[in-house]
DNA sequence: CCTTACCGTAAGCCATGACTTACGCACGGG
DNA sequence: CCCGTGCGTAAGTCATGGCTTACGGTAAGG
């Protein structure tokens, strides 16, 4: 069922772009806030979302805290989408075969 | 970029279940809002949405509009995901062994 | 120590979007 | 040929959530 939190985790642009900077290197939350539009406070929040879906974990670094991303969320997201990848594919093209006969 | 409007899409648990029902066979937008808890308009602005992220086409059928579900979408968020994949497992083994090792 | 840096949470504001009812249009049946 | 059915869109309402400022708490550094 936690894939439907890592769907509206990413959905959000803000956090998206997060994820994708964490996805290059590990970053603190003040690196994070500098190269993002929002204040350091959203970054807080939406790491707090993005943990709650599985996709990073933090590390205590001193006086500051180093998020990195996690493989447990996009695991999560990619079972549910197999799910209907076979499905798809097969009323797709069954559908595709079909406009074809029409013709 | 659609890869964005697949996840805004499949991040709504109504857009989702509308997905899932369409998943296990075609059906017209009558039967979906019949079986869905929100109006029959509700559902025609879902499956618009759904559309324009490439997760489902139309086909009419006499009075009717036949809706099933199409693959582009679906595909098109996995190689999104497929970008992370890689680094988020070799990030976060990373980041198991430095735990491991500090114990 | 005491101050400074770094972070998380709370409270409040505001825009986005999900839902409803009302309307207009096309197709088929009687 | 008209009436009913099925669908899409418009307009309006309301809740969700993303953002801000303000506050509190912890850890290093002088």
């Amino acid at each position: 069922m936690t894939y439907a939190r890592v769907l509206t985790a990413l959905a959000d642009p803000t956090r998206r772009r997060i994820f994708e900077e964490l996805s290059e290197r590990p970053q603190t939350v003040g690196e994070l806030a500098g190269s993002q539009p929002v204040s350091r406070p959203a970054v807080s929040q939406h790491l707090k979302v993005l943990r709650g879906a599985g996709l990073v974990t933090s590390e205590p670094r001193g006086n500051r805290r180093l998020y990195l991303i996690k493989s447990d969320g996009l695991s999560e997201l990619r079972e549910y989408l197999d799910r209907f990848w076979t499905d798809a594919l097969t009323a797709y093209s069954a559908h595709i075969t079909q406009r074809i006969k029409d013709t």
